[in-house]
DNA sequence: AAATTGCGTTCCAAATAATGGAACTCACAG
DNA sequence: CTGTGAGTTCCATTATTTGGAACGCAATTT
């Protein structure tokens, strides 16, 4: 009765567990791998593989090292296609490539990740999946940011008390306090910047988009390249930035949940 | 003990076929109507749904219907990302795409359904998740046909015997006769054909992809308009998407399992 | 060749989590 | 104000998951 907060999702949350251990291994993993990593016993963790596997969450490689399964796949396929947000937001997003030609991302805030839902670009030269779908720290990218300031002092408190800030480049911000400093800022200007932080060489603005009730936090940007993109350019993206977003709230006002 | 092949993946596959109830509805559901389309008593939906939820599997929509969650995006991703067999035919599928200049497909078979793993065209103007982790019928694409000719002729019987076929253009293939003889064509051929048989004026060529047991088959395929691809063109791609097919195929030896 | 080690797999009594009927709440309609 | 329908909570019963131990099989070592 010490165990911290259990698991309330039971077998499910069980399952998921070694999902997220396949998921997150840089290096395909074998059985004996993901007992080590899991702290299940060997009968146990054989028959949540065995299941997953059946379900076609999980597959086995030749080689008895194991991959995420393709139904994921097809999951995903119906959960972007049919992302209400996703879909409101896209004309916008579109407009925005227009009128800066650079590219354009769109993230929704879960945790103290952001998730890529979306982007559009001119040269098509990155392959899509590379991006959508894909989780950034919440503190060094400009949705992130964006996404932090449209919440409640409580909720924001929460949330940072969670991160373990890492340093990705010189500029990353460094804790806590640098960060509650710059999200007053973007309260006040209406804008997140990243200047480098999450990689070299890319920097980007970015707007807060919410829902009435900030229940629902995303963020909307602008990337390019450091050497071609000025903080100056940067700067004078911002407000066509926040209009994008200010588009997408108010469609979103309109279009989505007649009641709540 | 009568219920014809139980589900052996316990609260995992009663999870996931909630999970299946919300992602095959084409419009957006809510409680009662899951409860409707599943046989689970209301406690316990209820309680599957809020695991669901609480996992990132689902959402909840503020008029309290549910949609698919951005964690199986997360998941996807790196499914996607890390899929060796995906990285193996990536820079094949792009010779091919550079070679015909129009669109080529991988995907693989998953049941009596191919699954959409990849796929390189020119003009990015359909977004990309429109595509891959998509499902198609087996027996109205020249993915599925290709990847159906590479089976055991026990595997292919027992698949084949499984289809619902269901007519989506005056050409699609009516019965299960109508698709062995075919695929007695494309085993001497080497290819498959899809004529304008899952969409007016689609139609492709495609090849056959396989692992040395043939526990895995997946096809490419050339994609185009049938106004400007007459079937000799057509036809004339047959060669360099076997070539193609060949080559991802001899890569795969080299490169995956050291055993098996 | 025999013994050992490591890995994946199977089994079953005990522990635990899922079940499902009933009851409760709230919002809206008759 | 009563009735209906939708969503939610509760808890004794029931079914599933658990996990320790043992098995089979290769590859490696003695």
């Amino acid at each position: 009765m010490d165990k911290t907060q259990e698991n309330s999702t039971g077998t499910l949350g069980k399952a998921l567990e070694v999902l997220n251990i396949v998921a997150s291994s840089p290096v395909p993993l074998r059985f004996t791998d993901v007992l080590k990593l899991s702290d299940q016993p060997r009968g146990t963790l054989h028959r949540q593989i065995s299941n997953l596997i059946e379900e076609g969450l999980l597959a086995m490689n030749r080689d008895h090292s194991y991959g995420l399964g393709l139904r994921l796949l097809q999951f995903a396929s119906k959960a972007w296609s049919s992302n209400e947000f996703r879909t409101i937001a896209e004309p916008h997003l579109q407009i925005l490539h227009e009128q800066t030609g650079e590219t354009v991302h769109l993230g929704v805030l879960r945790g103290i990740e952001v998730i890529y839902l979306d982007k559009v670009e001119s040269r098509q030269s990155v392959r899509m999946y590379s991006q959508i779908g894909n989780t950034a720290p919440v503190y060094c990218t400009g949705v992130g940011k964006a996404a932090l300031s449209a919440l409640s002092d409580d909720e924001l408190n929460a949330r940072i008390g969670l991160i373990e800030f890492r340093r990705f480049t010189a500029s990353t911000l460094p804790d806590a306090k640098a960060l509650l400093k710059e999200i007053d800022h973007i309260r006040v200007e209406g804008n997140a910047y990243d200047r480098e932080e999450h990689e070299t060489d890319i920097c980007c603005v970015a707007a807060p988009i919410y829902s009435h009730n900030r229940h629902f936090v995303a963020g909307i940007s602008v990337t390019g390249p450091a050497y071609r993109i000025t903080p100056e350019i940067l700067t004078s993206w911002a407000g066509i930035t926040r209009a994008a977003a200010a588009a997408i709230m108010a469609n979103m006002a309109t279009q989505l949940s007649p009641r709540a």
